[in-house]
RNA sequence: GCGCCCUUCGUCUAUCGGUUAGGACGCCAGAUUUUCAAUCUGGAAAGACGGGUUCGACUCCCGUAGGGCGUGCCA
């Protein structure tokens, strides 16, 4: 019987978690999730300059707003020097590693002779076989991995296949700094073994990285685990995501208004696929998910079919969880202060009733919020210039008509409003979008915006009565 | 420079030697409609290039071109 899976979701906290670390980690929990195993989390802070509690902060938030989450405590790979010491020095104990005394300035030599020569810049391994007693005094040494001069390496990727790296192409790697701190090298591989990962799934910029872990793995006779490196993930140019390009972090999605369905669902879908299926909801993921399927050429990345799905999301969400997650988006709005005020001030209310309108036609929750601010606008209404044209002509004159019934009507209900405006245009010999479009410039200011119906409910009477009566005549 | 990876409509992808190369987004046209959106119908749109292998290649092999990643006492 195979062990348990154990994926692990590994981020460098030194930025926030961008798409490409969120579809990572995306893959690697539907991978644990599939298996009924666990995904890990372990945090890279390794490099203390560069780490920040913020960035890690980002990166949980990041995580918990996607759904996607770690299973058991975070590890902290700044904690665990200690341990990749002592690994470091049983390597050295048998064998396995050297002290290396080479200074920067003679490697920066070697790296520019090689250069000069054509050749690959690697460590000569000057040290690899020099007894200790030449050390030089006074310089702490770093500890390197004795590696194989000849043979290769064949990393069995669940993804990519059989990927094979001549040995003489790969250098002796630092694993102990001169400082004594473990390399990213050597603390990857200890800390995978030692959380019991059965499957690294990572991007593919890692694969000659998973030559040289292959390597250390050997030279602690522990197994090495599954590989399954995916491709990355391009900006809509064809670039490398960067920061410029789409490289955002995920709460930069969640205050554009994307559902973290939509962008889950927008992300397993980017390299992976399950014929001509499309949508997927958590369970159907986690049930279809496979690394087989899983492509190996990197993909752009494109708002438009993000956008599509939202849309998607959007129309299928419960009015009420929309209502939540549009706090981050507001949040994100340059007139946030004023827009809670209005939302307190009743528009929150209106803003209810509409929600069900709003959603059907907005791709985002940024753009249902523009299109719900006429909700709570200051009367009178500023009026678009196509609007203003449907107040023309007979227009005022309808307009003071529907009032009239409207301030008769014994309910304010989606029903009962629907129905006088219908029976007004029938009555008037009119098609119902004579009646409509002028009720719609009246009340929104504008020519485009949800059903009239669902306006004039949302609005309230009192507020619908008074936007009509500035137009009527 | 060297090593590794990649290459089907504009984009995401299906195809796992034999298909009119399919779907989705986007785009165009039409239908519907109280506007917009949604929805429905239809349309334009692809195997980078050159060699092989084969009765037959998008599919396998080689090369070229293009792209990506790596090449640190960063992660």
């Amino acid at each position: 019987m195979k062990p348990k899976v154990v994926t692990r979701f590994a981020p460098s906290p030194t930025g926030f978690l961008h798409i490409g670390g969120a579809r990572t980690a995306l893959f690697n929990w539907l991978y644990a999730r599939h298996h009924g195993g666990e995904m890990r989390l372990r945090i890279e802070d390794t490099d203390r300059a560069r780490s920040t509690k913020e960035a890690i902060d980002a990166i949980l938030d990041g995580l918990t707003w996607l759904g996607i989450e770690g299973d058991g405590e975070a590890l902290y790979q700044s904690e665990r020097a200690a341990r990749h010491r002592e690994v470091a020095e049983a390597l050295l104990a048998k064998g396995a590693a050297y002290r290396c005394y080479t200074s920067a300035e003679e490697l920066a030599a070697m790296r520019e002779t090689a250069a000069a020569e054509g050749r690959p810049p690697r460590y000569d391994g000057r040290w690899r076989d020099r007894d200790p007693s030449e050390a030089p005094a006074g310089v702490d040494p770093v500890i390197r991995l004795k590696a194989p001069l000849e043979g290769e390496t064949v990393i069995p990727d669940l993804v990519q296949g059989e990927v094979r790296f001549a040995n003489k192409d790969l250098d002796d790697l630092v694993i102990l700094r001169s400082d004594g701190s473990p390399t990213y090298m050597l603390a990857v591989v200890v800390d995978d073994h030692d959380m019991g990962v059965t499957t690294i799934i990572r991007g593919d910029d890692h694969l000659t990285n998973a030559a040289r872990q292959s390597l250390i793995y050997k030279a602690l006779d522990w197994p090495v685990p599954e590989m399954a490196h995916i491709p990355l993930i391009h900006g809509p140019d064809g670039a490398k995501l960067s920061k410029r390009h789409g490289a955002l972090g995920v709460e930069t999605y969640r205050a554009m208004g994307y559902l973290p369905e939509a962008l889950r669902n927008y992300l397993v879908r980017l390299g992976w696929s399950h014929g001509d299926d499309e949508f997927f909801s958590t369970e159907a993921m986690i049930e279809l998910f496979d690394l087989g399927s899983v492509g190996r050429s990197p993909a752009r990345f494109d708002f438009a079919k993000l956008e599509n799905m939202n849309g998607h999301y959007m129309r299928e969400a419960d009015p009420a969880a929309l209502l939540d997650a549009l706090g981050p988006v507001i949040d994100a709005e340059e007139d946030a202060p004023a827009l809670k005020a209005a939302l307190d001030a009743g528009g929150r209310e209106r803003l209810a009733i509409a929600m069900p309108s709003l959603a059907e036609r907005a791709k985002t929750l940024k753009e249902l919020l523009d299109n719900a601010r006429f909700l709570w606008a200051a009367r009178p209404l500023a009026m678009e210039e196509k609007a203003q044209k449907l107040l023309d002509g007979e227009a005022p004159a309808h307009l003071a008509a529907l009032n009239a019934r409207f301030a008769a009507l014994p309910d304010w209900t989606a029903e009962a409003i629907e129905a006088a405006v219908r029976a007004y245009a029938e009555e008037a010999g009119l098609k119902l979008g004579k009646v409509a479009q002028p009720l719609r410039a009246a009340l929104t200011g504008s020519t485009t915006s949800p059903g009239i119906f669902d306006v004039l409910l949302a609005l309230g009477r009192d507020e619908a009565m008074a936007r009509i009566a500035d137009q009527a005549a």
